[in-house]
DNA sequence: AATGAATGAGAATTCATTCAT
DNA sequence: TATGAATGAATTCTCATTCAT
């Protein structure tokens, strides 16, 4: 809302050295995650997630030197759940079938979003004025590593195009499962699944098509 | 000068009398959906707005009287929009071969924002505080009626539920065209193409599945 | 950034925790006092307040969350002082002849307003919007309580409706002591002392009339 | 609100050639005293007493080049009012027992407040920033008549304090009369008329005291 | 002359960030 | 070093007044 973005030093989000600012940090993460889940980047405002966090406003600046750290913070914080999350696939995806190995991917922003809930508003927040776009950059690198892994035939290109449409697949599913509109529901969510099925088997299967 | 919420009017998005104020309005709602589209809806200020426009400050106000209601009046012209090319999508869609009217669906929304350029985002923005989430809610019965249309056997709760991936598809299709970052470009939109596809082709070809 | 009416915590004035802030307070107080007094309730600006207090608006906003805080805060300070002076009359309120009395009453809100100048016309101000009339309230409520005091055979009802006249009175004696136009001055203020003895007289002593 | 009272030429009430003209004039103070009277002077805007009036706004200001004019017109016609009902009591003045006398000068501000209603809070409100208190002046003087015509032999000086302080008792009777707050009432009224009679009785008749 | 649309200075209020304690 | 009070730039919105039609 303010303005000085330019002219100001790099700073990032400070590491704390004792154990007991860890658990600061963790606990200000979470409770940013909520308040911005909760009422979006702009209208979360750092005293209330300073107080959500029963955080002096002082300690959060000590260890987020401004809101944009802070946002991207989160954002690293959310790409570490999704390393981990796509390592665990990594080592089962050449053995299941396409359409499981579709499903399992699908689920993989749910099972995310059910522990990190409020992340993912940030994400659209900060795509205005984010600089650098290395979130959704690992995403799909992932997916292409997953996608290679399992299909090895596939061309680099064909491999990043695909990929790319299922990481719209998987921001439609997080969409549909925790969006509170319309089009919502596990219905759809359904349906989604049925469109991914189809989609992968006609893509990484070879003799087909 | 200070509140009186109670006893006030119903505030609506003044019609302009002169013919030059059509002209202004139209102006603004242009600045708007340009100023909104580029900072999001809390970012944008209705001082840029109105220097975008250039148009006082005053005049702004006199013809929308608050930033809800010129966003409403931003998701209303778009309405208009979306209605026209449905209307002329139902006129062909029985005609039309199952893959050529997954692609006709899929383009709307791209013809659509080319007309209205920014104007997408502020359905995002919008979601956090419109109360009545009428534009997707208009979006996807005019969905379901081209479905229904086309495959009379498709049961009201089948079609519900594919129109409402079909809706996340367009999405998924404006943001891959006009999206700036990682996962969009024309490779990418052929791909969603082809799922759209073989989705459709799936689920409104009687006998296949 | 918009409207949020609902679940918004109650606001109060904030009580300052630096020794500092409480002579902030103070003088936020006065020069609201002041310039309100001034100018009265509406055409008194935040800003004016502040600069006349030598205040950061931010600062203002701190203590007093809108204006119409600050001008209740001004009422509960005043209040005070009230209560005080009426404290100090309950004392010898039985003892003194009733002339006496009616001059001690009569010079109340004249000795209040050399301490605390321009509060009054806040009162004025507020009663176009405050709910509550609790301050004329406590103040008739004092008067009828030296009344009955002084005279304990007069019916509660005589005593509400003597102690209203007596507050009009009082009132027109701070308007003729600080007025500023016509009509005021010493010798009118000699003239109303006479009128509010030969009341008083009337009503309070029993075997007359 | 704003400011621009200095460096402007010097301006008053239009007076209307035509009979038509007349009219307005008049429904358009009526909807000034009623809304003004209603909100408060710095609460009315413009644009409402012209709506109340049923004139256009630019009528509005051909008339009364701005709000101060037009609330000084507002004063104008309360005058002429006020002037016709102290005509009326002259005439019978020296004929009247003095408690009649009392009686009947605290009416008259009520009686004219029930053909004039809200015009008392324009009083007020102006107070605070017009140049010249003609209106209470004239008030005064009046009053000041009527004494010496009952009373020749009371001095100028007397005559003139009385004056003020009967003044003062007809605003309190009006504040009593049509207030909404505390201290109102019609008991309060008949406290009130006692005290001006017993005052009167006091001041005007010779061999008393 | 009559009208009401257009204007912009000014008012209240918020909140990211700093810095005295 | 930790804290939370203090700050002021920025934002939304109003309304007296003007002036093109």
């Amino acid at each position: 809302m303010s303005s000085n973005n330019a002219n100001r030093k790099v700073r990032r989000a400070v590491k704390p050295q004792r154990s007991h600012g860890k658990a600061r940090v963790e606990t200000i993460l979470v409770a940013a995650a909520e308040v911005i889940g909760d009422k979006g980047y702009d209208r979360a405002t750092m005293a209330e997630i300073a107080e959500r966090a029963k955080s002096p406003i002082g300690s959060l600046y000590r260890f987020f030197p401004n809101k944009e750290i802070l946002a991207n913070a989160l954002l690293d914080r959310y790409a570490v759940l999704i390393n981990a999350a796509f390592d665990a696939i990594d080592h089962v995806a050449s053995d299941l079938p396409v359409e499981t190995l579709a499903d399992t991917l699908l689920e993989l922003m749910v099972n995310l979003q059910t522990e990190t809930k409020a992340l993912a508003s940030v994400l659209e927040a900060n795509a205005k004025w984010t600089k650098r776009p290395k979130f959704p950059e690992l995403f799909l690198q992932r997916l292409i590593k997953v996608l290679r892994h399992r299909a090895p035939e596939l061309s680099a290109n064909d491999a990043q195009n695909v990929a790319a449409v299922l990481m719209h697949n998987l921001k439609t599913m997080r969409a549909i499962t925790f969006g509170k509109g319309i089009a919502t529901g596990p219905d759809v969510a359904a349906e989604l699944r049925l469109m991914n099925r189809l989609y992968l088997l006609n893509r990484l299967t070879p003799n087909r098509k």
